[in-house]
DNA sequence: CGAAATTTGCAACATTATAACATTAGCAAA
DNA sequence: TTTGCTAATGTTATAATGTTGCAAATTTCG
Protein backbone atom coordinates (compact mmCIF):
# COMPACT_ATOMS: atom_id res chain seq x y z
CA UNK A 1 0.00 0.00 0.00
CA UNK A 2 1.13 3.79 -0.72
CA UNK A 3 2.61 5.65 2.15
CA UNK A 4 0.13 8.05 2.14
CA UNK A 5 -3.34 8.62 0.60
CA UNK A 6 -3.95 10.46 -2.21
CA UNK A 7 -5.87 13.28 -0.89
CA UNK A 8 -3.13 13.55 1.90
CA UNK A 9 -0.19 14.33 -0.64
CA UNK A 10 0.53 16.41 -3.80
CA UNK A 11 -0.49 14.44 -6.94
CA UNK A 12 -1.78 15.22 -10.19
CA UNK A 13 -5.45 15.79 -9.18
CA UNK A 14 -6.28 16.95 -12.74
CA UNK A 15 -6.04 13.09 -13.72
CA UNK A 16 -8.26 12.27 -10.49
CA UNK A 17 -10.73 14.66 -12.13
CA UNK A 18 -9.92 13.08 -15.37
CA UNK A 19 -10.79 9.59 -14.36
CA UNK A 20 -13.49 10.62 -12.39
CA UNK A 21 -15.12 12.11 -15.23
CA UNK A 22 -14.21 9.43 -17.91
CA UNK A 23 -15.92 7.21 -14.99
CA UNK A 24 -19.30 8.61 -14.73
CA UNK A 25 -19.48 8.80 -18.69
CA UNK A 26 -19.28 5.41 -18.85
CA UNK A 27 -21.53 4.20 -15.59
CA UNK A 28 -23.88 6.66 -17.34
CA UNK A 29 -23.85 5.04 -20.17
CA UNK A 30 -24.42 1.56 -19.05
CA UNK A 31 -27.17 2.94 -17.05
CA UNK A 32 -28.95 4.52 -19.97
CA UNK A 33 -28.80 7.90 -17.97
CA UNK A 34 -27.60 10.91 -19.82
CA UNK A 35 -25.30 12.56 -17.89
CA UNK A 36 -25.83 16.31 -19.06
CA UNK A 37 -23.76 19.30 -19.20
CA UNK A 38 -25.44 20.48 -15.48
CA UNK A 39 -24.77 16.98 -14.12
CA UNK A 40 -20.98 16.68 -15.66
CA UNK A 41 -20.38 20.26 -14.95
CA UNK A 42 -21.65 19.65 -11.01
CA UNK A 43 -19.41 16.50 -11.02
CA UNK A 44 -16.16 18.23 -12.24
CA UNK A 45 -17.04 20.88 -9.27
CA UNK A 46 -17.69 18.73 -7.25
CA UNK A 47 -14.19 16.83 -7.75
CA UNK A 48 -11.90 20.11 -7.90
CA UNK A 49 -10.72 18.70 -4.39
CA UNK A 50 -10.50 15.54 -2.19
CA UNK A 51 -12.80 18.00 0.20
CA UNK A 52 -16.64 17.68 0.06
CA UNK A 53 -18.48 20.91 -1.49
CA UNK A 54 -21.46 22.29 -0.28
CA UNK A 55 -24.11 22.49 -2.32
CA UNK A 56 -24.34 25.98 -2.32
CA UNK A 57 -20.39 26.53 -2.95
CA UNK A 58 -21.46 24.45 -5.95
CA UNK A 59 -24.19 26.92 -7.16
CA UNK A 60 -21.64 30.22 -6.31
CA UNK A 61 -19.02 28.87 -8.85
CA UNK A 62 -21.90 27.78 -11.10
CA UNK A 63 -22.74 31.64 -10.82
CA UNK A 64 -19.34 32.54 -11.33
CA UNK A 65 -18.80 29.99 -14.78
CA UNK A 66 -22.17 32.49 -15.88
CA UNK A 67 -24.52 29.97 -15.26
CA UNK A 68 -27.90 31.16 -13.62
CA UNK A 69 -28.94 28.32 -11.61
CA UNK A 70 -31.17 28.37 -8.56
CA UNK A 71 -30.78 25.68 -6.11
CA UNK A 72 -33.14 23.06 -7.52
CA UNK A 73 -30.68 22.82 -10.21
CA UNK A 74 -27.77 22.08 -7.84
CA UNK A 75 -29.57 19.40 -5.57
CA UNK A 76 -31.47 18.21 -8.65
CA UNK A 77 -27.61 17.27 -10.00
CA UNK A 78 -26.20 16.65 -6.52
CA UNK A 79 -29.33 13.48 -6.58
CA UNK A 80 -29.06 12.50 -9.84
CA UNK A 81 -25.20 11.96 -8.96
CA UNK A 82 -25.83 10.11 -6.14
CA UNK A 83 -28.31 7.92 -7.44
CA UNK A 84 -25.56 6.54 -10.01
CA UNK A 85 -23.31 6.68 -7.01
CA UNK A 86 -21.10 9.05 -8.80
CA UNK A 87 -20.93 11.34 -5.30
CA UNK A 88 -21.90 10.96 -1.98
CA UNK A 89 -23.16 12.94 0.89
CA UNK A 90 -21.17 13.37 3.80
CA UNK A 91 -23.94 14.00 6.43
CA UNK A 92 -22.08 15.25 9.33
CA UNK A 93 -20.95 18.19 7.06
CA UNK A 94 -24.05 19.00 4.33
CA UNK A 95 -21.83 18.62 2.12
CA UNK A 96 -20.83 16.16 -1.45
CA UNK A 97 -17.77 14.37 -2.22
CA UNK A 98 -16.62 12.94 -5.35
CA UNK A 99 -16.92 9.07 -4.93
CA UNK A 100 -13.38 7.04 -5.24
CA UNK A 101 -14.74 3.78 -5.87
CA UNK A 102 -17.57 4.67 -8.94
CA UNK A 103 -18.93 1.69 -10.13
CA UNK A 104 -17.75 -0.66 -7.82
CA UNK A 105 -20.32 -1.73 -4.82
CA UNK A 106 -19.29 -1.37 -1.86
CA UNK A 107 -19.91 0.60 1.37
CA UNK A 108 -18.06 3.89 2.22
CA UNK A 109 -16.64 4.86 5.08
CA UNK A 110 -15.21 8.41 5.38
CA UNK A 111 -12.21 9.68 7.25
CA UNK A 112 -12.77 13.46 7.54
CA UNK A 113 -9.69 15.86 8.37
CA UNK A 114 -11.04 18.57 10.67
CA UNK A 115 -7.82 20.44 9.76
CA UNK A 116 -7.42 20.74 6.32
CA UNK A 117 -10.49 19.30 5.41
CA UNK A 118 -10.03 16.15 3.10
CA UNK A 119 -12.08 13.81 3.13
CA UNK A 120 -10.78 10.22 2.25
CA UNK A 121 -13.15 7.20 1.52
CA UNK A 122 -12.08 4.01 2.63
CA UNK A 123 -13.63 0.55 1.42
CA UNK A 124 -13.40 -1.34 5.11
CA UNK A 125 -14.96 -4.42 4.66
CA UNK A 126 -13.86 -5.63 8.20
CA UNK A 127 -16.30 -2.39 9.72
CA UNK A 128 -18.94 -3.64 7.16
CA UNK A 129 -18.93 -6.96 8.38
CA UNK A 130 -18.94 -5.73 12.15
CA UNK A 131 -21.62 -3.32 11.17
CA UNK A 132 -23.57 -5.89 10.09
CA UNK A 133 -23.35 -8.52 12.55
CA UNK A 134 -23.96 -6.02 15.02
CA UNK A 135 -27.55 -5.19 13.09
CA UNK A 136 -28.19 -8.81 12.61
CA UNK A 137 -27.77 -9.57 16.79
CA UNK A 138 -30.50 -7.00 16.46
CA UNK A 139 -32.58 -8.47 13.95
CA UNK A 140 -32.41 -5.10 12.28
CA UNK A 141 -32.15 -5.26 8.42
CA UNK A 142 -30.14 -2.57 7.19
CA UNK A 143 -30.34 -0.83 3.90
CA UNK A 144 -27.56 2.49 3.77
CA UNK A 145 -24.80 2.28 6.33
CA UNK A 146 -23.25 6.12 6.96
CA UNK A 147 -19.79 5.43 8.49
CA UNK A 148 -18.15 8.99 9.11
CA UNK A 149 -14.97 9.24 11.07
CA UNK A 150 -13.60 12.89 11.83
CA UNK A 151 -10.05 13.81 13.05
CA UNK A 152 -7.01 14.16 12.30
CA UNK A 153 -5.15 13.18 9.00
CA UNK A 154 -2.00 11.57 8.82
CA UNK A 155 -0.11 15.55 7.47
CA UNK A 156 -2.43 17.43 10.03
CA UNK A 157 -1.36 15.34 12.84
CA UNK A 158 2.19 16.58 12.97
CA UNK A 159 1.82 20.22 11.48
CA UNK A 160 -0.79 22.90 12.12
CA UNK A 161 -2.96 22.69 9.06
CA UNK A 162 -2.68 22.03 5.40
CA UNK A 163 -5.07 23.58 3.01
CA UNK A 164 -3.41 21.31 -0.28
CA UNK B 1 -30.03 -11.19 25.81
CA UNK B 2 -33.75 -9.91 25.44
CA UNK B 3 -35.53 -11.35 22.23
CA UNK B 4 -36.19 -7.79 21.14
CA UNK B 5 -34.53 -4.20 22.09
CA UNK B 6 -36.99 -1.77 24.43
CA UNK B 7 -37.98 0.94 21.49
CA UNK B 8 -39.02 -2.11 19.01
CA UNK B 9 -41.61 -3.78 22.30
CA UNK B 10 -44.56 -2.64 24.57
CA UNK B 11 -42.35 -1.23 27.96
CA UNK B 12 -43.49 1.18 30.48
CA UNK B 13 -41.68 4.19 28.77
CA UNK B 14 -42.24 6.45 31.41
CA UNK B 15 -39.72 4.24 33.67
CA UNK B 16 -37.45 4.95 30.52
CA UNK B 17 -38.36 8.59 31.27
CA UNK B 18 -37.53 8.43 34.88
CA UNK B 19 -34.41 6.69 34.72
CA UNK B 20 -33.12 8.81 31.90
CA UNK B 21 -34.12 11.81 34.17
CA UNK B 22 -32.20 10.45 37.07
CA UNK B 23 -29.63 9.38 35.81
CA UNK B 24 -28.78 12.81 33.96
CA UNK B 25 -29.32 14.12 37.69
CA UNK B 26 -26.47 12.43 38.79
CA UNK B 27 -24.08 13.13 35.94
CA UNK B 28 -24.85 17.13 35.68
CA UNK B 29 -23.89 16.95 39.76
CA UNK B 30 -20.57 14.72 38.76
CA UNK B 31 -19.70 17.50 36.35
CA UNK B 32 -20.99 20.22 38.48
CA UNK B 33 -23.14 21.20 35.65
CA UNK B 34 -26.39 23.36 35.76
CA UNK B 35 -29.50 21.11 34.48
CA UNK B 36 -31.59 23.80 34.92
CA UNK B 37 -35.68 23.67 34.19
CA UNK B 38 -35.30 24.49 31.05
CA UNK B 39 -32.68 21.71 29.85
CA UNK B 40 -33.86 19.10 32.28
CA UNK B 41 -37.16 20.12 30.02
CA UNK B 42 -36.04 19.62 26.39
CA UNK B 43 -34.54 16.39 27.81
CA UNK B 44 -37.33 14.97 29.13
CA UNK B 45 -39.00 16.25 25.95
CA UNK B 46 -36.48 14.56 23.47
CA UNK B 47 -37.01 11.24 25.69
CA UNK B 48 -40.94 11.04 25.04
CA UNK B 49 -40.16 8.71 22.84
CA UNK B 50 -37.50 6.34 21.48
CA UNK B 51 -37.80 8.32 18.09
CA UNK B 52 -35.50 11.10 17.68
CA UNK B 53 -36.82 14.69 17.89
CA UNK B 54 -35.98 18.12 16.18
CA UNK B 55 -34.91 20.81 17.11
CA UNK B 56 -38.02 22.96 16.01
CA UNK B 57 -39.95 20.02 17.20
CA UNK B 58 -38.60 20.41 20.42
CA UNK B 59 -39.46 23.99 19.99
CA UNK B 60 -42.64 23.54 18.98
CA UNK B 61 -43.83 21.21 22.24
CA UNK B 62 -41.83 24.05 24.85
CA UNK B 63 -44.63 26.47 23.03
CA UNK B 64 -47.38 24.39 23.88
CA UNK B 65 -46.04 24.29 27.40
CA UNK B 66 -46.36 28.26 27.40
CA UNK B 67 -42.70 28.82 27.38
CA UNK B 68 -42.24 31.36 24.82
CA UNK B 69 -38.67 29.93 23.55
CA UNK B 70 -36.55 31.32 20.42
CA UNK B 71 -34.65 28.67 18.48
CA UNK B 72 -31.26 29.53 20.09
CA UNK B 73 -32.83 28.32 23.64
CA UNK B 74 -33.59 25.10 22.12
CA UNK B 75 -30.07 24.48 20.72
CA UNK B 76 -28.49 26.05 23.57
CA UNK B 77 -30.19 23.32 25.57
CA UNK B 78 -29.70 20.51 22.96
CA UNK B 79 -25.52 21.42 23.14
CA UNK B 80 -25.67 21.09 27.60
CA UNK B 81 -27.18 17.96 26.97
CA UNK B 82 -24.79 16.84 24.15
CA UNK B 83 -21.48 18.21 26.29
CA UNK B 84 -22.95 16.10 28.72
CA UNK B 85 -23.01 12.73 27.31
CA UNK B 86 -27.00 12.85 28.25
CA UNK B 87 -28.43 13.12 23.68
CA UNK B 88 -27.06 12.49 20.54
CA UNK B 89 -27.44 14.34 17.65
CA UNK B 90 -28.22 11.79 15.15
CA UNK B 91 -26.60 13.60 11.69
CA UNK B 92 -28.58 11.57 9.07
CA UNK B 93 -31.71 13.08 10.39
CA UNK B 94 -31.02 16.33 11.65
CA UNK B 95 -32.46 15.46 14.93
CA UNK B 96 -31.68 14.01 18.39
CA UNK B 97 -32.35 11.37 20.66
CA UNK B 98 -31.66 10.47 24.60
CA UNK B 99 -28.74 8.72 25.23
CA UNK B 100 -28.94 5.17 26.06
CA UNK B 101 -25.77 4.60 27.55
CA UNK B 102 -25.13 8.06 30.00
CA UNK B 103 -22.47 8.13 31.47
CA UNK B 104 -20.66 5.08 30.19
CA UNK B 105 -18.20 5.53 28.01
CA UNK B 106 -18.88 4.40 24.62
CA UNK B 107 -19.38 4.59 21.04
CA UNK B 108 -22.94 4.63 19.92
CA UNK B 109 -24.03 2.95 16.74
CA UNK B 110 -27.43 3.97 15.54
CA UNK B 111 -30.12 1.75 13.77
CA UNK B 112 -33.02 4.04 12.49
CA UNK B 113 -36.26 2.28 11.42
CA UNK B 114 -37.06 3.48 7.86
CA UNK B 115 -40.89 2.20 8.54
CA UNK B 116 -41.31 3.04 12.27
CA UNK B 117 -38.79 5.48 13.03
CA UNK B 118 -37.53 4.35 15.85
CA UNK B 119 -33.81 4.32 16.98
CA UNK B 120 -31.62 2.16 18.94
CA UNK B 121 -28.32 2.76 20.25
CA UNK B 122 -25.98 0.09 20.39
CA UNK B 123 -22.66 -0.06 22.03
CA UNK B 124 -20.70 -2.69 19.51
CA UNK B 125 -17.59 -2.94 20.00
CA UNK B 126 -16.65 -4.62 17.34
CA UNK B 127 -17.28 -2.21 14.88
CA UNK B 128 -15.77 0.44 17.21
CA UNK B 129 -12.26 -1.62 17.25
CA UNK B 130 -12.65 -2.14 13.13
CA UNK B 131 -13.26 1.29 12.47
CA UNK B 132 -9.96 2.27 14.56
CA UNK B 133 -7.87 -0.62 12.85
CA UNK B 134 -9.39 0.94 9.55
CA UNK B 135 -8.10 4.21 10.47
CA UNK B 136 -4.68 3.55 11.60
CA UNK B 137 -4.17 2.06 8.77
CA UNK B 138 -4.48 5.27 7.00
CA UNK B 139 -2.66 6.95 9.98
CA UNK B 140 -6.11 8.72 10.67
CA UNK B 141 -6.50 9.89 13.97
CA UNK B 142 -9.95 9.66 14.80
CA UNK B 143 -11.72 12.12 17.04
CA UNK B 144 -15.50 11.84 16.57
CA UNK B 145 -17.24 8.50 14.90
CA UNK B 146 -20.26 8.40 13.55
CA UNK B 147 -22.27 5.29 12.70
CA UNK B 148 -26.24 5.56 11.68
CA UNK B 149 -27.54 2.61 9.93
CA UNK B 150 -31.03 2.96 8.33
CA UNK B 151 -32.83 -0.14 7.82
CA UNK B 152 -35.75 -1.77 9.07
CA UNK B 153 -36.40 -2.96 12.64
CA UNK B 154 -37.71 -6.64 13.56
CA UNK B 155 -41.01 -5.78 14.03
CA UNK B 156 -41.28 -3.63 10.33
CA UNK B 157 -39.22 -6.39 8.31
CA UNK B 158 -42.66 -8.26 8.12
CA UNK B 159 -45.71 -6.34 9.32
CA UNK B 160 -45.84 -2.84 7.43
CA UNK B 161 -44.88 -0.31 10.01
CA UNK B 162 -45.67 0.71 13.61
CA UNK B 163 -45.78 3.69 15.27
CA UNK B 164 -45.62 2.46 18.79
C1' DC C 1 -23.93 42.32 49.90
C1' DG C 2 -21.40 42.84 45.37
C1' DA C 3 -18.38 41.29 41.56
C1' DA C 4 -17.85 37.60 38.28
C1' DA C 5 -19.58 34.02 35.67
C1' DT C 6 -23.26 31.45 33.76
C1' DT C 7 -27.63 31.23 31.76
C1' DT C 8 -31.51 33.06 29.31
C1' DG C 9 -34.32 36.23 26.15
C1' DC C 10 -34.63 38.17 21.99
C1' DA C 11 -34.03 39.85 17.26
C1' DA C 12 -32.02 39.32 13.33
C1' DC C 13 -29.71 36.55 10.16
C1' DA C 14 -27.38 32.56 7.71
C1' DT C 15 -27.45 28.16 5.66
C1' DT C 16 -29.46 24.11 3.71
C1' DA C 17 -33.20 22.01 1.25
C1' DT C 18 -37.80 21.45 -0.98
C1' DA C 19 -42.49 22.45 -3.19
C1' DA C 20 -45.05 23.75 -6.99
C1' DC C 21 -45.64 24.85 -11.51
C1' DA C 22 -44.13 26.50 -16.13
C1' DT C 23 -41.03 25.61 -19.92
C1' DT C 24 -37.89 23.28 -22.85
C1' DA C 25 -35.09 19.54 -24.86
C1' DG C 26 -34.66 14.79 -26.58
C1' DC C 27 -36.68 11.15 -28.89
C1' DA C 28 -39.73 8.19 -31.41
C1' DA C 29 -44.11 6.96 -33.72
C1' DA C 30 -47.57 8.52 -36.96
C1' DT D 1 -42.64 16.84 -40.49
C1' DT D 2 -45.63 16.92 -37.14
C1' DT D 3 -47.31 15.08 -33.08
C1' DG D 4 -47.01 13.38 -28.61
C1' DC D 5 -44.57 11.62 -24.73
C1' DT D 6 -40.98 11.69 -21.08
C1' DA D 7 -37.05 13.48 -18.91
C1' DA D 8 -34.76 17.52 -17.74
C1' DT D 9 -34.48 22.34 -16.60
C1' DG D 10 -36.06 27.05 -15.25
C1' DT D 11 -38.32 30.01 -11.86
C1' DT D 12 -40.30 31.65 -7.79
C1' DA D 13 -41.27 31.13 -3.49
C1' DT D 14 -40.91 28.97 0.88
C1' DA D 15 -39.69 25.51 4.36
C1' DA D 16 -36.48 23.62 7.56
C1' DT D 17 -32.38 23.88 10.16
C1' DG D 18 -28.93 26.36 12.63
C1' DT D 19 -26.09 30.71 14.23
C1' DT D 20 -24.54 35.44 15.89
C1' DG D 21 -24.59 39.16 18.94
C1' DC D 22 -25.93 41.62 22.65
C1' DA D 23 -28.63 42.82 26.70
C1' DA D 24 -30.99 41.25 30.82
C1' DA D 25 -31.53 38.07 34.41
C1' DT D 26 -29.92 34.59 37.44
C1' DT D 27 -26.68 32.03 40.04
C1' DT D 28 -22.20 31.49 42.42
C1' DC D 29 -18.96 32.63 45.51
C1' DG D 30 -15.92 35.57 48.20
ZN1 LIG E 1 -6.87 14.07 -6.45
ZN1 LIG F 1 -5.60 17.11 7.41
ZN1 LIG G 1 -38.72 3.47 26.41
ZN1 LIG H 1 -39.59 -0.21 12.67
Amino acid sequence: MSPSALPYRPHNHEACVAQALADARTICQQHSARLTPTRERVLELIWQSHKPLGAYDVLAVLAEDGHNAAPPTVYRALDFLQQHGLVHRIASLNAFIGCTHAGEAHNGMFLICRACHNVLELTAPGVSSAVSRAAAAESFQPDDVTIEVAGYCPRCVSEPAHDG
